[in-house]
DNA sequence: CGCCGAATAT
DNA sequence: AATATTCGGC
């Protein structure tokens, strides 16, 4: 009687929700008269899942998660598609507003999984408007070719007004990988990322509508966070440099400015801990006042493709000095620093080596100072 | 002005 | 929590 509510195939897997939509057509079945369409729905239901049983069920387990949150609940599945075309009305079947694309990648996951590589070749780094559904970042994989082509679905970068007229440049992209089209706009690009918004014609009021959030994908963090490696630690970068590095179109100062100052406030709040394998946020793990980055990661960054800018990196995967040039005084740790000099300490870049990095071990991050 | 970091706002 | 925007110093 009082089920109804955890009736999810997501939580129960489909075979268990089956079982329970054949209960449920028991039970309705003995007042067909009055449940006539309930009936209908519950059937087609079953039929639905054992189809998603049959044929989609690896699919699911591929995009298990996503980390560009929103999107509550990757996969519902289903169940509200049978729900809509069965009745509802019959008529009104309109489209929806959103178009939405349709990109149903299925790209065949080849290989474990988590390995969600190869970005280098396919674009999107972004993402605009985070797809409400899946797919999210480890979509392509296999494709080789550019699946993009913005008429199927592709993203580009959406340009908006942008008061601080910082899109400039330099994206050489020539892997056409990233950066990709700064021009390719002709395209009504009436859909995704609904938010080109204002895009001409009308609308334009005076409110300046608030710029769509940027999703900071797992490859566009790792882009960040290897160009804060080249400048020197989160320190001692600053956005507009960032940006340079990471060269990625459509990527403004603003969103790298404010992504820097989640990163800082983060590695700062937990210099180290947390992450380790899963870790999202990082590839790099800070300790003392060295990154470091995981040899996993190294791994994987180097099969799928690593940054264009060589970034050897520590070849070892195990200590990036990185970070150790900083020419004295300023900040030693980071750990627990703050006597703010801002300002001078970032002139020196482009230089970035000396300093040899001995600081090697001892550091134990310390952290000492009970009192 | 443009850039930056910190403080706010959503 | 994650981004966006605003504020104030350079």
């Amino acid at each position: 009687m009082q089920f109804a509510e955890k009736m999810q195939p997501l939580k129960m897997g489909f075979r268990e929700y089956i079982e329970a939509l054949e209960e449920e057509r028991k039970k309705i079945q003995v007042f067909p008269k009055e449940l006539p369409l309930s009936l209908e729905l519950v059937t087609q239901a079953i039929e639905a899942c054992r189809q998603q049983l049959c044929g989609t069920v690896a699919e699911y387990n591929l995009n298990a998660q996503s980390e560009c949150s929103e999107q509550t609940s990757t996969d519902g599945p289903v169940f509200e598609e049978f729900i809509i075309p069965i009745k509802k009305k019959a008529s009104q079947a309109s489209v929806e507003e959103d178009d939405d694309e349709e990109h149903s990648h299925k790209h065949t996951k080849t290989t474990t999984d988590k390995k969600k590589s190869d970005w280098l070749r396919s674009v999107q780094l972004w993402n605009p408007n985070p797809p409400p559904t899946k797919e999210d970042v480890v979509p392509r994989k296999t494709n080789v070719v550019e699946v993009k082509r913005n008429g199927g679905g592709a993203f580009q970068p959406f340009q908006r007004e942008e008061k601080s007229g910082v899109s400039k440049a330099n994206n050489n992209n020539e892997a056409s990988a990233i950066g990709k089209a700064p021009s390719s706009p002709p395209v009504p690009a009436t859909s995704y990322t609904g938010p080109v918004r204002v895009d001409s014609k009308k609308e334009e009021k005076g409110d300046a509508q608030r710029k769509q959030r940027r999703c900071w994908s797992q490859e566009l963090h790792k882009r960040f966070l290897h160009a804060l490696q080249q400048l020197g630690g989160a320190d001692s970068a600053t956005p507009k440099q960032i940006r340079e590095l990471m060269k990625v179109d459509g990527l403004t100062n603003d969103e790298v400015k404010s992504h820097l100052q989640k990163f800082r406030l983060h590695t700062r709040r937990s210099p180290i801990i947390h992450n380790s394998a899963s870790s999202q946020a990082g590839s790099l793990f800070l300790v003392g006042n060295i990154f470091v980055q995981p040899p996993e990661y190294a791994t994987s960054s180097a099969s799928g493709g690593e940054l264009t800018t060589a970034t050897p990196a520590a070849p070892t995967g195990i200590y990036a000095p990185v970070a150790a040039h900083l020419p004295a005084g300023t900040h030693t740790s980071p750990i627990m620093k703050h006597s703010h000099s801002p300002s001078e300490e970032k002139n020196n870049h482009s230089v970035h080596s000396n300093s040899p990095a001995s600081s090697s071990s001892t550091h134990t991050i310390t952290t000492s100072p009970p009192a």
